[in-house]
DNA sequence: GTGAAAGCGCTAACAT
DNA sequence: ATGTTAGCGCTTTCAC
């Protein structure tokens, strides 16, 4: 834009009949430089309004104290939650975010993986699109060992540290409350089932139905993308069934909201005619009627968590992280919405 | 971390005998070159694991494509999809954006806003922690005729593009509203009136009193952060007051569904005891109960204006922002929190 | 405690 | 259509 000259460590230099050296130095605290010259190139540095330039220093120290954060969409609770996290530890350490959204589209998490990976991020933290099924455009990460962290929705089969729930025990959990509630015909609402984590919930919820004496019907599972329409929508279609289901698991809070208000608006008594169960534990479930009960875990503890250990990795502390796959705890918060009935 | 050699444009030259200035100017699609050079130079690019160094190209270009941003908080509704919608502008453009956030306090957001500045974003966008006062922290910026935009909590007294709604006008709305379904007794709860944002509600709401005959109360307007937590309490001191108000507007959603279940469940009645209006159009407020009437204004598109505008601006198209302010259109949503009584 | 100088990888003006 | 060259501003090794 402008082009008004900048100041750089030269013009203080030469303002102070010092070497650039030492005004690098200066400005960097070193043990080596005297107090005095450190006030005086400081004071300096300030009155003529120099800024240090970060992408010469990265260019010469071939690090860049930047961290790429790519997700699924930047507006749900979960994932914002997660960012506020890791932008709070990345602050801390002096370390800049720069963050994407796949939109979940596979193929622009591989734009956006490419672009991290131009802008040398240091580290990669990366929740995956619901349709990923190839990896490679993390390849170039592995293969100069860039730090890769995943976090939410992870890639399974890498040797990447994952952040995760136990989605499986999640879902069985909450499956097995409906079932204790009384419930014998429960449908299962999920996302895309390529997705590890739409999967290990559907096993769970199945799991829970055998281990109860009751059948699996591949017809009781029901995969959307989720959305708040789509809830709407699959209130429509339970309706329209012969028979209605006693209780709705439902892999999505927001989800779960909109299908439970559709339900009531049709005249279906929550929980007497059908008690759901829905995940995330967003602030929504608490000021629905009736309340839903669902999966509570800290988004923000988690983001936090993964920025803490991958900077504690960068900062080679290699100690730190001593799992794989670290996984954090989840449980199942029970309100009105699945009460007895 | 690791110290593998990168391949530099000067490694593609050696390989295919040409010069760094050719392969730079292949890579990037330069018209003066040769389909079958380009094709050379780009394939051996990808074998040799090649990959572009933008810090050496924003240290020559002296430009970074990349945007700033500092918000109040990362996760709340409104800031969460104004971010989602700048992230698709930028991505489309090919800027990148580092986010941070000053979680209301000023003094962070000063820091921020120094980080930014060495980390030479192209520009900045700004929403104001509700606490500042001074802006002397955007002064470098200002000085060095780096754009400074600013959307929903504007620095009112720069000349810098502000992407706002009518605040005064929304809480004029929403009071009006309140006074026809004839509530003559409104309590305003609202956040930090340091904050233009906040004072300029409260102004509505003073103005649709007294151009409707009633009479301004400086107890009437209760003052808090607008948490859930909030809500709660503020809904507790209402019950202790001598006289019920028989009108509540909140400046925000969350607060206002969190205050309107703490009534609910002391058995007052809402909207027959109490109409509630809230502010933002939280995706929340379509599923409480009653529904919670509400202003809404549309966070993606103005965050997705926001950075539209900068980056044209950025490439040079100065004519497209004509105003200093842009003010986004807000509309007052009718539910039943506030229904004919 | 301070200085000299090389070089990080790319770009663009100028040349051919 | 391609090459030469001079930096962009900082860091750091080696010297004094």
């Amino acid at each position: 834009m402008d082009h008004i000259k900048e100041t750089t460590i030269y013009d203080i230099a030469k303002q102070l009949n010092i070497s650039p050296a030492t005004v690098s130095r200066g400005l960097k605290d070193h043990p080596a430089i005297s107090g005095k010259t450190k006030k005086k190139i400081k004071e300096t540095a300030t009155k003529m309004g120099y800024r240090f330039n970060t992408f010469a220093s990265n260019l010469r120290r071939q690090r860049t104290n930047t961290i790429g954060v790519i997700v699924p969409r930047l507006n749900s609770h979960i994932m914002s939650s997660a960012l506020a996290g890791m932008e709070k530890a990345a602050n801390q350490s002096g370390y800049n975010l720069i963050i994407s959204q796949s939109l979940e589209s596979s193929a622009k998490e591989r734009a956006n993986a490419l672009t991290m990976f131009n802008n040398r991020v240091d580290g990669l933290i990366v929740s995956l699109s619901s349709d990923t099924t190839e990896y490679d455009h993390f390849k170039p990460f592995t293969d100069k060992t860039i730090p890769l962290f995943f976090f939410d929705r992870v890639w399974e089969d890498s040797k990447c540290p994952k952040f995760v729930i136990h989605n499986f025990k999640a879902a069985y959990d909450a499956t097995r409350h409906l079932i204790r509630q009384g419930c014998s015909r429960i449908t299962h609402i999920t996302g895309n089932l390529t997705c590890h984590l739409y999967k290990d919930r559907l096993n769970g919820y199945r799991q829970a139905l055998l281990d109860n004496g009751l059948t699996f019907h591949e017809e009781s599972v029901i995969c959307n993308d989720l959305s708040i329409e789509s809830g709407a929508l699959v209130a429509q279609t339970i309706v329209k069934a012969p028979q209605l289901p006693d209780g709705l698991f439902i892999a999505s809070d927001t989800c779960a909201v909109s299908c439970m208000q559709t339900l009531k608006s049709m005249g279906i008594k929550i929980p007497e005619d059908i008690a759901i169960v829905g995940f995330n534990n967003d602030p929504i479930t608490r000021f629905v009627e009736p309340r839903l009960t669902t999966i509570h875990y800290p988004g923000d503890e988690m983001g936090e968590m993964v920025a803490k250990n991958l900077i504690s990795l960068l900062n080679g502390n290699t100690d730190i992280l001593q799992a794989t796959t670290l996984v954090i705890r989840s449980e199942l918060i029970i309100r009105e919405s699945s009460g007895i009935k």
